[in-house]
DNA sequence: AGTTAAATGACAGCATGCTGACAAATTGCG
DNA sequence: CGCAATTTGTCAGCATGCTGTCATTTAACT
């Protein structure tokens, strides 16, 4: 088997997927019983690492008219659904990352007018985030592509699909996240 | 609907996940007909934003004793299966990342000793990437870990699941990767 | 109420990944 | 064979995300 060693187009920075699934996982080594499971799964993992790359680079190019990028995609989404705002913390609870790396992009969002910090009735520090009008309108602008893009994206593929494998995925996400 | 606001513990890096899934996704704005699919691709995305999260923090984690890193991790294993070595660009080929990235990390695990830069029969300057000996140790040592790890994730749920998720998320990079 | 634990903001440092740019090498084509 | 396009190495800059630390605020518990 063995990986594809060719020569292949990598001009600057976007190379190519050459595809290292299936048999290119290596064999099992440990006792006997040999685990096709465990094969699948790496190439699981791998395949995830690479969607995500891709996932964010689709979200930079779909933003960048916006002023926009895929970090703050995330973040507006969050914010545009929470009725009576969120707190910097509380954001990165819901996207499951440091509070330190949201708040870094909502200070700059805040800079660049997206968004407000509002005073929480509730915490005489920990302020409240929501959008401004400018932040209202660029999640509608935003809306406008993501979901023709979401839409497209899974025409050809049937509802149980994305339903099973979007249910592995927070199985895994539930088993690694304790 | 709306999202979770609520104020759970956020200690310092690792927070909990609060659950974003489901119905906290917006619902349709585009012309009349509601699409689930929408939702659910949408919801697909978050996931594997916050699985690629966990699965880097866990690469980390079971890496760290061997001198690796997640990102090391992924070179290790796309050059051991390389009967012939592979170049820099090759490999970042396979992982679907910038050449930029991948000699970056090569360079260190070259000082490290990890792996060797051989001279290319077929290229003056592009070197092959091969494993030293203390590499192919590292290697076996991470594979005693990984494989373990890789059939504890995956003994409770079906094959077939994991083989429709590993087809969805192939076809969405094959989609998004031209 | 008072004490202890947890959460938050702020700052700093580090790892990973992307892009752009430029020179050198390689490839492909007329 | 020569010339143009592609590939590669290298350097630089930038965005994102994580961790650690410390002072301050909030929450929890006795």
């Amino acid at each position: 088997m063995a990986l594809n060693d060719s020569q292949q187009p990598t001009a600057n920075a976007r190379p190519t997927l050459v595809r290292v699934g299936g048999s290119a996982v290596p064999v099992p080594s440990n006792g006997g019983a040999h685990s096709p499971k465990r094969m699948l799964f790496l190439d699981i993992v791998l395949s995830v690492f690479r969607l995500n790359g891709l996932l964010v680079a689709e979200g930079d190019a779909m933003t960048e008219d916006l002023g926009l990028t895929s970090a703050r995609w995330k973040v507006i989404g969050v914010v545009a659904l929470s009725t009576a705002g969120l707190t910097v913390p509380g954001i990165a609870r819901v996207l499951g990352q440091s509070r330190q790396a949201v708040q870094r992009i909502t200070d700059v969002m805040a800079k660049d007018g997206l968004i407000t910090y509002q005073p929480n009735p509730k915490h005489k520090r920990s302020v409240l985030v929501l959008l401004t009008e400018e932040g209202k309108s660029a999640y509608h602008a935003l809306r406008e592509v993501q979901d023709p893009w979401a839409i497209r994206n899974t025409e050809d593929i049937p509802i149980e699909e994305l339903e099973t494998s979007l249910r592995l995925i927070r199985r895994l996400i539930q088993r690694l996240d304790k």
